[in-house]
DNA sequence: TCTGCTGTATCGCAATGCAATACTGTTTAT
DNA sequence: ATAAACAGTATTGCATTGCGATACAGCAGA
C-alpha cells in the first residue's frame, strides 16, 4: 500500500483492499475481468485473485460462468436495504414523496448532501428520462445540483461561503454553470425564497426544484426535488403548481418539529 | 473461524470478516455499537474494533459522534447505483415500468429471483403501503410471492419441482400459504395463464399479480409485478385492467427478442 | 466518589495474506 | 493445423499483518 504510508495499527489492509475492488465497478465497467481488476485497482494480479474469490464466495460479486467475468451481485441491493432501515430521514419521508409524486404527476427525488456530493436516496420517476436519472445512489457535484443549492441555503455563512470557493464543479452540458459568483447568486436567491432553481445543468431542457429539509438547528441535510421538462413548463407555472406542494411536503418530511 | 474449517488457500479471511460486519446491519439493527456488533458477528471484540475502525476510515460506516454508534453509509447507496449498471435487465426495464405505472396508477415492481428468494430491484410506489413494501433490496421466500411463482412457472418440471419441495416458507400473515401442494396448483394455474395472482401472502389485503420475464431459453429469471389493494380491485377487474398491460410490459423487457 | 460500562490503545506471536512463479485452457494469427 | 499470446487458476516460501488478551480512558448511574 504505497499511497497510505502510516495508517495507524489498527486498520486492516486486506479488508480494504477488498472493499476496493467492490468500487472498482460503476457505470463504465458495470463487468470486469480478473486483469482488469488487477488494472483498475493497482494491485498485483495474484492479491485480486484472492480478493475477487473471496468476493465471490462469500456472495458479493456474480461470476459469469462462460466468460468468467464478475459484476455486482444482489447483496449490493441488499446493502441499500439496509442503508434504508438506518436513514432516520427515509421513514419519514417514504410516504410524504409518495402523495407528493401523484399530485404533481412529475418525477419526485429525495437527496442528501454527502460530502461535497449530493447523492439521490429516493427516486419516483413519472416521465421517461436517461437512465442515470432514474435510479438511486448517484452522486453529483453539489453546487451544480438544485439538492445542493437548496441544502447550502440553510447553512451558516462561513460554511456556505467555504463550499462555494472549494466545493469541485464538473461540465455536464454546455450550459453548466461553473462560474462560482453565479453559484453565489443562486444560493442567496435560494435562501431568501425557500428553494432553489437550477435549469440545464445536468441535462439540457431540464428544469429542477428543490426545497430543503431543515433539521431542528435550521441547518439542511437534505432535500426534495422535483425535476420537470423545460418543455412543458415555465418559471411561472413551475411557481404556481410545483413550488408550493414541493415547500409543503419538505417541511411535512422536516424532522424539527417533532423534536 | 470455526465454521467453516478448510477454506482454500486463496480466501482472505480478514476480508470476510469485514463483509459480516456490514450484513450485520439489517431493518431490525439499523444502527449498532461495537459491543452489539461483536455480538451480533460472534468475533472478538478486538477485532471488530479493527474491522470497524477499518470500514469506517474508508467510509462505509457512518460514525455517530456523540453515541459512537455505527450506521450504513451512503457508499451503501452508491454500490447499488453500480449494480443497476451492472444488471442486463433493469436499462431496459425501468422505462417500461414508468410507462406502466402510470397507465395503471398503481404500484409497479420489478423483482429478480435470487437463489431461493426473490429480491426487489425496482420499486415504483403509487399508494402508501407500509416501508418496507416500497423500498428496493427486499428479499422475500419465493415460493409465498407472485413473483417467484411467475418465474418458476417457466421452469422445466424437475427445477420447478424440487424448488416446491424444498425452498423456505415463512408465515408472514395468518393467511400466508404453508401448504406445498397449494403452491403448486398457484404455479401450475400461473403456467397455464402466463401470470401469477397472489394474495394476503405478505400482508393481509394485499393482491399481487406478476408476469415473468423470459430469456431466450423460455427460462425466467425476473418478473414484473403490480400489488393494489383487494379493498379497490377484484379478480374481474384485475384481470380486464391490469393483467393485459403487465404481459404487454413483461413482453417488451424480455430480451428474447432482441437476441 | 466509587462502580460498571463501552470505546480506545498497546503488544508479542504466529497465522495469514503477499507476490513470484508455474500451470492450464481458450482464442488469434500465421 | 500449429504456435504463440493471453487470461484464469493453482502452488509455495517468507514475513507482513491481522489476531485477541489485556490494560487504559471516559462517562454513565448509584
Amino acid at each position: 500500500m504505497p499511497d497510505a504510508e502510516k495508517r495507524d495499527s489498527l486498520f486492516v489492509g486486506a479488508l480494504a483492499k477488498g472493499l476496493r475492488v467492490l468500487r472498482a465497478f460503476d457505470e463504465t465497467h458495470p463487468e470486469l475481468s480478473l486483469g482488469a481488476l488487477a488494472q483498475r485497482t493497482g494491485m498485483d494480479k495474484s492479491t485480486v485473485q484472492r480478493l475477487a474469490n473471496t468476493l465471490h464466495q462469500e456472495g458479493w460479486l456474480t461470476k459469469d460462468p462462460v466468460t468468467r467475468r464478475l459484476r455486482p451481485s444482489h447483496a449490493w441491493l441488499e446493502l441499500a436495504y439496509a442503508y434504508y432501515w438506518s436513514d432516520p430521514l427515509v421513514g419519514n419521508a417514504m410516504p410524504k414523496l409518495i402523495e407528493l409524486s401523484r399530485h404533481l404527476e412529475e418525477t419526485v427525488n429525495f437527496a442528501e448532501i454527502s460530502g461535497d456530493h449530493t447523492i439521490y436516496v429516493l427516486r419516483l420517476p413519472c416521465q421517461r428520462t436517461h437512465f442515470a436519472a432514474s435510479i438511486i445512489g448517484r452522486r453529483l457535484p453539489a453546487l451544480s445540483t438544485s439538492v445542493g443549492r437548496a441544502i447550502l441555503s440553510t447553512w451558516p455563512e462561513p460554511d456556505r461561503d467555504a463550499a462555494i470557493e472549494n466545493w469541485p464543479l464538473k461540465e455536464f452540458t454546455p450550459r453548466t454553470t461553473l462560474d462560482r459568483a453565479s453559484i453565489r447568486n443562486s444560493i442567496e436567491e435560494a435562501a431568501a425564497r425557500g428553494f432553489a432553481i437550477s435549469r440545464d445543468e445536468m441535462i439540457l431542457n431540464e428544469l429542477a426544484v428543490a426545497a430543503p429539509i431543515c433539521g431542528p438547528d435550521g441547518r439542511a441535510i437534505a432535500a426534495v426535488q422535483c425535476s420537470v421538462s423545460a418543455y412543458s413548463w415555465n418559471d411561472d407555472s413551475l411557481l404556481k403548481k410545483i413550488v408550493p406542494p414541493l415547500l409543503d411536503t419538505a417541511n411535512a418530511i422536516s424532522p424539527s418539529l417533532r423534536m
